[in-house]
DNA sequence: TCGCTTGCCGAAACCGGTTTCGGTGCGAAT
DNA sequence: ATTCGCACCGAAACCGGTTTCGGCAAGCGA
C-alpha cells in the first residue's frame, strides 16, 4: 500500500540515527575518508568526494554536532544572553530578532542557545559558563554599552562575537547597526520644515552607545535647520513610558515649552501622550511627537505615533550570518554593516497650531475643565479627551 | 598585588578546561570511578563518592555535556520552537517566558535551545531536526492547539515534553496552565454586578485549546449571573487589534449592542478602543471592556485596559522544572498544574452610563463630522477624536 | 578451611565523530 | 631498473566522557 516505507516506524520507538559508520560501510570506505571527504580535505579525490557527498545526502546522514564538538571544540551554536533587568523597550522585538537569527542559523545547520541573566555580573557569569562548557561558539551581543564589559571578556578569551550596535573601540568587533543618528537628524529636519522652532530631544539611557549617536544626530539636525540648541530642551534617561512622561512634564513646564519633541525611544514617547492628555492638550495638534523603534504599541496610540521603524528581523539575520562567518575565521574588519531606519508617518506630527508662547499660556492656565476621569453621570456627555478641543472650538 | 591568581590569564588565551582525567589523576583514581561517583552509582563507596565530589568541586570540574551526550544521548538542553506566523499577541511575553525557563534551566546546569519556524510544517520539521541531532532532550510546547500535531510527533518518537496549556487527550502530557476560564467567568460576574445586562464575548482563535475553555468560562459566568446567552454577542477569531476592531464594529452595529465586551485576548481588546473612538464614544463610559493577558500595551490605552494578568515568568519556571523532571523519568500524570490569573482593574469597566437602547441610538445617529484623518490645516481646529464631544457640548 | 557472595574499584570498550600518521600504487625523473 | 614524489586512502589514536566486564579482597556460612 504505502509507497514509501521510510516513514513507517514501530510506534513509540525512535529510529536510530544514521552515523558516519553507516555511510562508510555503505560505501566500502573508512570513517576517516568519509569524514575528510565531507569536510573538504584536499587529500581526497574529487570523484570520491562527490560519491561520498551524494550517498551521505541520500542516506540522510548529518553529523552529530556533539560528537564533532568534543574533538573540534565547536558546537555549531550561536549564543545569545538577554539581560532582563534592562529596560524592556526592546522586548516586543525579541521574537522578530530571534526569527532572523534562527532563519539563518537553521539554514546553516546551526542552533541558538539563549539564556537570560539578571544584571551585568550574571550576564558575564552566564557567558563564561556557556563558553566553559563549549555550548556556544560565539555570541551575539545586543545593546552595545559605551563601556561594555562583555567585549572585554570575549576579547580576553579570544571568542568570536558580533554586536548589534557600533562600538567606540572597534578592535576585534564586528557589528550591524541602524544609523539612528540619521533618523534623529531627519526628525529635526521634518519638524523644522513643518514650522517648529522649539524642538526638544528626550534621549534614552546614556550608558547605551546608541544614545550618544542619537544625540549627535539630533544636534546635527538642529544645525542644518539653522536652529540653536537650547540645553533646557535636551533630556535623557527615558526608556519607559513613565520616564517619558516625567521628561515631557518637565519640558511642558518650561517658560518656553517645545512645540515638538523627538524621542530616542518609542516607549518613552508614549509617556508624553499621558502628560499631554493630563494637561487637556492633544498630541500632534498642540505638541508634535516623533519616536524611534517602530514599536507596535505606537500604532495603537491616539494619534498613532510617528516613528522610525527598525527592521529587527533583518538585523537578526545579518548578525547571525556575520557571527557564523566570524567563527569560521573571517576578519571582523570586513564584517561591519549599517542600515537606515524607515520613517513611518502615522500622524503624531503636524505644523504647530500655536506657538511656544501660546502653548505656555495654555499650560499655565491649567485645564479649563477638570478631567472627568471617572465621570459616569448620565446628564453630561462631556468626553474626556475632547475638553480642550471643545473649549477651543466653542469659545 | 592580586590576591588571587586564579583569574590571571595570559591575554588572548583561553585556559584549558578541567577534564575528568584531571580529576581522576588528582585523586589517584580512574576516570570510570570518578564518573560513577559523580553520577551516584551504587557501586562506589560513600566515602570515595564524597571525596570525589569535593575535589571535583574544588577543582571546578564540570562535565562537558557534549561528551556526555554522545554516549548517553542526553544533552541537558530544553527545546523551544516558536511559531512566528502565529498571532503575535504573546510576543511581549516572550522575554519573560524565556527568563522563567532560563532561570530554572541555568540552576540545573541545563541550557535552552530555541528556534523559530514559519508555519506548522516548518515547526514539525525543526523539531525533528533538533531531535535527530540530539540537540534537545525534550520540548516546551506553547499555545496548545485543539488538534496539535506536535503532540502526535513527540508521542510517536517517545520524546518528553510539557505543554503551556491543557490538552483534551491527556495521555502522556504534562502541562502548566492558567485557568483562564475562571477569569472569563469572573469577568462576567463583575460586569453583571456593575449592572450590565448585555455582555458580549470576543474569543481568540478557535484552533487554540484555550478558546474552548474561555468560551466555556464565559458561558458559566452568564449562567451564574442569570443572564441568557445571545449568540449575536459571541464572536471569535480576534487575535490582533485589527480583528478586535472588526468584531467590536460588528457588535456595535447590532440592533441591541452590548454595553460591555469581554475579550479573550488583550491585543484584540485594544482594537475595540479604535472602534469606540471612531464612533465618538468612550471606553468605560459607554462601553466597558475587559481583556485577558495583562499586556503592557493595555496600560497605555486610554483608559488603561482592565484585564486578567498572567504571570508568564512563573509559567516558564514551572514548565522548565517539569520538563527536566520528565526527562529524568518522572511520570507525566504527576506533572500537571494550573494557576489562576490575577484581576487588574485599570479603569476600562464601569457601570453602564446608558443602556443598550440609548447606546444604539447614539451609534445610529452617526458621527456628525467626518473624521479628518490627516487634516493639518491651520484654519480648522477640528480634531479627529473630539468631533463627537464637541458637537454634543456645543449644539 | 573452603567456597561463595558482596562491595568496591580498575581496565577496557564504546559513543560518533576528527585528525595524525603511514602505506600503497602510480607516473616521472635519474 | 631504481628512486623519488605525489595523490589518495586506511589504520589507529584521540576527544571527554559513560558503561560493561572482570577481578580482588573482605565477609559470611558451611
Amino acid at each position: 500500500m504505502g509507497s514509501f516505507d521510510e516513514q513507517r516506524q514501530p510506534a513509540g520507538r525512535r529510529r536510530p540515527r544514521i552515523t558516519i559508520s553507516d555511510v562508510s560501510a555503505a560505501l566500502g570506505l573508512t570513517k576517516s575518508t568519509v569524514s575528510r571527504a565531507l569536510n573538504g580535505y584536499p587529500d581526497i579525490s574529487s570523484t570520491t568526494r562527490e560519491r561520498v557527498r551524494r550517498t551521505a545526502a541520500r542516506m540522510g546522514y548529518r553529523p552529530l554536532s556533539h560528537a564533532q564538538a568534543i574533538r573540534t571544540g565547536r558546537a555549531r551554536a550561536l549564543g545569545l544572553v538577554i539581560q532582563i533587568d534592562d529596560h524592556d523597550a526592546h522586548r516586543p522585538f525579541l521574537a522578530d530578532f530571534l526569527a532572523g537569527i534562527s532563519f539563518v542559523a537553521s539554514g546553516e545547520g546551526w542552533t541558538i542557545t539563549v539564556a537570560t541573566a539578571d544584571g551585568e555580573a550574571a550576564t558575564l557569569a552566564t557567558m563564561r559558563r556557556l563558553l566553559d562548557e563549549h555550548k556556544v561558539d560565539g555570541f551575539i551581543l545586543a545593546r552595545t554599552l559605551v563601556e561594555d564589559p562583555r567585549i572585554a571578556l570575549l576579547r580576553s578569551q579570544d571568542v568570536p562575537f558580533v554586536m548589534f550596535g557600533r562600538t567606540r573601540d572597534p578592535e576585534g568587533c564586528a557589528w550591524y547597526d541602524i544609523r539612528s543618528e540619521d533618523a534623529m537628524a531627519d526628525a529635526v529636519r521634518r519638524l523644522a520644515a513643518l514650522g517648529h522652532r522649539r524642538i526638544a530631544f528626550v534621549n534614552g539611557g546614556l550608558r547605551y552607545q546608541y544614545s550618544r549617536l542619537r544625540l549627535e544626530g539630533f544636534r546635527r539636525g538642529l544645525a542644518k535647520a539653522g536652529l540653536d540648541e537650547d540645553p533646557a530642551l535636551v533630556r535623557s534617561g527615558a526608556l519607559v513610558p513613565g520616564e517619558g512622561e516625567e521628561a515631557a512634564e518637565a519640558l511642558l513646564g518650561l517658560e518656553r515649552p517645545p512645540t515638538a519633541v523627538v524621542f530616542a525611544v518609542d516607549a518613552a514617547a508614549l509617556g508624553l501622550y499621558r502628560a499631554v492628555r493630563r494637561h487637556g492638550l492633544q498630541v500632534a495638534r498642540h505638541v508634535s511627537v516623533l519616536g524611534y523603534d517602530g514599536t507596535p504599541d505606537g500604532s495603537h496610540a491616539d494619534p498613532p505615533l510617528t516613528t522610525y521603524a527598525v527592521d529587527i528581523r533583518r538585523a537578526g539575520e545579518r548578525l547571525a550570518r556575520m557571527l557564523i562567518e566570524r567563527v569560521r575565521g573571517a576578519d571582523p574588519e570586513g564584517l561591519r554593516e549599517t542600515a537606515p531606519a524607515t520613517f513611518v508617518d502615522r500622524g503624531s506630527i503636524a505644523p504647530p497650531e500655536i506657538g511656544s508662547g501660546d502653548l505656555a499660556r495654555l499650560l499655565a492656565a491649567g485645564r479649563p475643565i477638570a478631567p472627568p476621569r471617572q465621570s459616569f453621570t448620565r446628564q453630561s456627555f462631556t468626553l474626556q479627551s475632547s475638553n480642550r478641543g471643545g473649549s477651543v472650538r466653542c469659545p
